[in-house]
RNA sequence: GGCCCGUUGGUCAAGCGGUUAAGACGGCGGCCUCUCACGCCGCAAACAGGAGUUCGAUUCUCCUACGGGUCACCA
């Protein structure tokens, strides 16, 4: 069997969706679960939608996520040139060899004859197609409006009557009529070739033989067959993958300002939960198993576990994926991580940031919410005294007070302020007041964070706070509740 | 509208003629507990509808409904 080379082929024309990825990751498994080549590719054929810093993006999120291509632009390869605006006079060379073949033909219609012909066919419900003006032009009428000049694109013969069937790896049989395809453009009076006739040459050239792309190409790909079998090539597996959706009626898209993958990275999701979490949207490893690493979704990839339709990103699950990440950190890996949010919520020196990162760890689904988790720690917010009344710790300002009066002397007797000694300190208190430890802890909590929920309990937090900061907070609450 | 494709709980999904129709997220309840979270235990929740084929359909066929894609000198 032959080596497998699958290829991802964007468009620099933006950021990297999250659809573009997970097309991107599936090529890139498929080769890489049979020892095969992954190739980049880009399609840039297109003059007027080129972005600038697009084709960077690419080359980021590729190495970024781990999905190198083993060849491409900036490292070459045995097929290059990888931009197809590169590879500008291969085409031209092809479209002629068709003509030649009577499966494609010169065209001079004009842009107005199009449009009316558009309008026309729009006005008496026609489906619009080519209506196949100039598809039997003579060889004499060929060459003297090419001699005189005259602007041209060629066009794809589709064959009169029949069926075109193919296989899809994951749709099974397709079949279409031919007469329901048009005589699209194959190459441009600009030079350049269209998608359609670009992405058939370079695949073949480029030994590509497994297609991963989008559904959106399922309907014309009896067309790039039609062609392949022009040519007399060997037709590709085509993978035909289902969108990535917002909701059961959008496709997940920028223009909708949904998150792309970019965006999901500086939200304070890991870039490994967001490949995990794409792999398993719209496919199935089949097992119980759900948290991967690349080499292990390489082993575990298969086509058959690609579904056939739409499915909905959801971003619920993203989080528990990424806070299932989290969680798998060493505590300096994730310390590392969590430090620049850290820094935002924390400005005091006094806090030790490993050990609230050591108290967040299990408590943090997203990065970006760290500094919210923690502010309270630099500065006591203002707060309400109805936080002291907890039905289920059984406070209310009353008893809150009296505990905060009682825990005070406490306090400010332990002289080695460590977990032990807070701890033994407090507890000793608890049983000689004779009251549940929630009566009070929770008082203390609360005089010491402010909020209603805090990373860890009143003594973890009055050990972060240290000694002076503690007492001062404390009495801070006593003032209120008085 | 023509053509192509799809439809299992709210979401991701397993299932490939016979199952009490998995599992996960989310939701709800409980346990644990110095709050919350983690962890653990449990509950609710689905085969779009209708005809066939078959001893037997979530699984096969057809129709309907709904949804998606595509009909460019865009990819």
């Amino acid at each position: 069997m032959r080596t497998i080379r699958t290829r991802f082929a964007p468009s620099p024309t933006g950021y990297m969706h999250v659809g573009n990825l997970r097309t991107a990751l599936y090529a890139y498994l498929l080769a890489k679960k049979n020892n095969g080549t992954f190739i980049l590719r880009i399609e840039d054929t297109d003059q007027e939608r080129q972005v600038e810093g697009a084709v960077d993006i690419i080359y980021r999120t590729l190495a970024e996520t781990g999905l190198v291509h083993d060849e491409g632009p900036d490292i070459g390869g045995p097929c290059g040139p990888y931009i197809q605006s590169q590879r500008k006079d291969i085409y031209k060379k092809y479209a002629l060899e068709l003509v030649e073949k009577g499966a494609a033909y010169y065209c001079f219609c004009d842009k107005e004859r199009l449009d009316e012909l558009r309008l026309v066919q729009e006005a008496s419900k026609m489906p619009s197609k080519y209506d196949g003006h100039c598809r039997n032009l003579s060889r004499e009428e060929v060459e003297q409006k090419l001699r005189d000049g005259v602007p041209y694109v060629i066009r794809q013969k589709i064959p009169e009557g029949g069926v075109t069937v193919f296989e899809d790896a994951v749709f099974g049989t397709v079949s279409t009529p031919n007469d329901s395809l048009d005589d699209n453009i194959l190459l441009k009076s600009d030079g350049l070739p269209t998608y359609n006739f670009a992405n058939v040459v370079d695949d073949h050239l480029m030994g590509i033989t497994h297609v991963v792309r989008g559904t959106e190409y399922l309907s014309s790909t009896p067309k790039y067959n039609l062609l392949y079998e022009a040519f007399g090539w060997e037709i590709p597996v085509y993978v035909h993958c289902p969108p990535v959706m917002k909701d059961a009626h959008t496709k997940l898209s920028k223009r909708n300002g949904d998150a792309s993958y970019e965006d999901l990275v500086a939200a304070g999701y890991l870039k490994e939960a967001v490949l995990n979490y794409i792999a398993l949207l719209g496919w199935s490893p089949g097992g119980e198993q759900e948290v991967f690493t690349l080499p292990e979704l390489v082993q575990a990839f298969d086509i058959s576990g690609i579904s056939k339709s739409p499915s909905i990103f959801d971003t619920n699950k993203l989080r528990w994926l990424n806070g299932e990440y989290i969680r798998r950190l060493s505590p300096e890996a994730f310390y590392d991580m969590a430090r620049p949010w850290l820094d935002q919520g924390i400005h005091s020196d006094s806090i030790d940031k490993r050990a609230v990162a050591a108290l967040l760890q299990p408590r943090c689904e997203l990065l970006s919410e760290i500094p919210e988790q923690v502010d309270f720690l630099d500065k006591l917010p203002e707060y309400d005294t109805a936080l002291y009344c907890h039905k289920k710790m059984k406070t209310d300002c009353e008893n809150s007070l009296a505990s905060l009066q009682a825990i005070l002397p406490v306090l400010e007797s332990v002289d080695d302020w460590t977990q032990e000694s807070l701890h033994d300190a407090l507890f000793t208190l608890i049983e000689k007041m004779g009251v549940k430890n929630g009566v009070v802890l929770w008082p203390l909590r609360v005089a010491l964070s402010g909020k209603a929920f805090t990373p860890g309990g009143g003594i973890e937090l009055a050990l972060l706070l240290g000694k002076e900061q503690s007492l001062e907070r404390v009495r801070h609450g006593i003032a209120l509740l008085s």
